[in-house]
DNA sequence: CAGATGCGGAGTGATTCGCTCCGCATTCGG
DNA sequence: CCGAATGCGGAGCGAATCACTCCGCATCTG
């Protein structure tokens, strides 16, 4: 008998694979949002449909799987902005760390997929922790008062999509790749300077209503849950 | 022989619904992108398909004109920035109107059609009347001097598209669409903050290269021009 | 070396695409 | 008041693409 620790080769390529798949997922969901093609993403990962289909039984469990994923890395780079002692720099790194996870593609896909329970919880732990990364910037005063939880949110959601970036790197044109992501973490350190307090204006109107976010999970009338 | 002022009841309908077709196309296409289909459009204006291919030949036919407006209005909004007295009044509100005018949208077909002379011609004369607006600004001292033309042309790329108002749309929560909306005008505001000078912070990086825009308008592999 | 395992991708029916074409309602000219 | 003309909506077309199945084959295991 094997020892348990060692793993056939087998077994660890199947693992490569699923890494592979998930992260091909990941960047073809950026780019193509909901409408994404199993036939897409497998080409993407440089492995078969067959083996897709044989570690997720359908498209909407691989969608779930790589939502609770990014749920977790949601979750660590806030986790890791409380880490810091800074509140400032804490609430930075939360900011672009969830940018460049690409937040807002979970967002597009999150009215197509049925809500499991782990994901309604996840959900619940990445607001906890993203409150108590906005209250100490709040306490500390370096964040402008009038900003909520539920701007930053929208805010990660609307600086994470970057329909250019996807179109270039579909191109091949590394070179603009590299341009455009510099180009965009000048965007980025935009919206971080008018997020600090002091800032000259309030903001317009009320602070937004959370459950703007939690309704987009959902189902919507064209994207209909799975029977 | 009717005054040539007058027209027929006929020529007046096919104008409402000329009008009718291209507002639907510009609502479908900041939803879907370069995907949106002819039936989606023709069914949001409340018209045939028939009646949308005796007006253009062709689905890019219709897209280019689709451009060609929203660079209109794009031009029309550089204009109105510069025709304010105030500097940094003016170019709120070019930025304001570009993100509303969904410029982002633009870039999200601007890939797949053909590029005519009136369009590069129209994209040279956008360009030149925010050439005008950024260093009027710069001059006043409103706008932090290492923001570019670009940077500011990426931003309004990167507020203009709006997914999540979009699927609130597509599901007819109208309440939930107007909120939506008044949080994305907290984001602009944000964004404004940010670009206003005496930001704490140098952004970071080169500015952009133009040549990062003007290069979108170049068809992809996955986006061949039509032979 | 024989059996087991997991792979890639051709194939399948369903769906959606851009686009054509035609029956029909409405309007115009006399 | 009527026949001709006009412009409309949408059924229907071939092609493309979708999620998904299934199987021959290469590779690894005992």
């Amino acid at each position: 008998m094997s020892r348990p620790t060692r793993r056939t080769h087998r077994q660890a390529e199947a693992e490569a694979n699923d890494r592979a798949l998930l992260e091909a997922a990941r960047e073809v969901v950026a780019v193509d949002g909901a409408h994404a093609s199993v036939a897409a993403i497998a080409a993407r990962a440089g492995v078969g449909i067959g083996s897709l289909y044989r570690r997720y039984r359908t498209k909407q469990e691989l969608f779930q799987r790589l939502v609770v994923i990014g749920l977790d890395r949601w979750l660590a780079a806030a986790q890791a902005g409380l880490a810091h002692d800074d509140p400032w720099d804490g609430l930075a790194h939360y900011l672009l760390a969830g940018i460049d996870i690409g937040q807002g593609s979970l967002g597009a896909i999150a009215g197509t997929i049925e809500i499991t329970e782990e994901i309604t919880e996840k959900n619940r732990c990445c607001d906890t922790a993203v409150d108590a990364l906005v209250a100490r910037a709040h306490a500390a005063g370096v964040l402008r008062p009038d900003v909520t939880r539920t701007d930053l949110h929208l805010l990660i959601e609307q600086l994470g999509k970057s329909p250019m970036i996807d179109q270039l790197r579909r191109q091949g044109r590394t070179d603009l790749v590299d341009m455009a992501i510099r180009a965009r973490a000048r965007i980025n350190a935009i919206a971080l300077d008018g997020l600090r307090a002091g800032a000259p204006h309030r903001l317009p109107g009320e602070p937004p209503d959370s459950a703007l976010l939690s309704r987009r999970w959902e189902p919507s009338a064209d994207n209909p849950r799975p029977s």
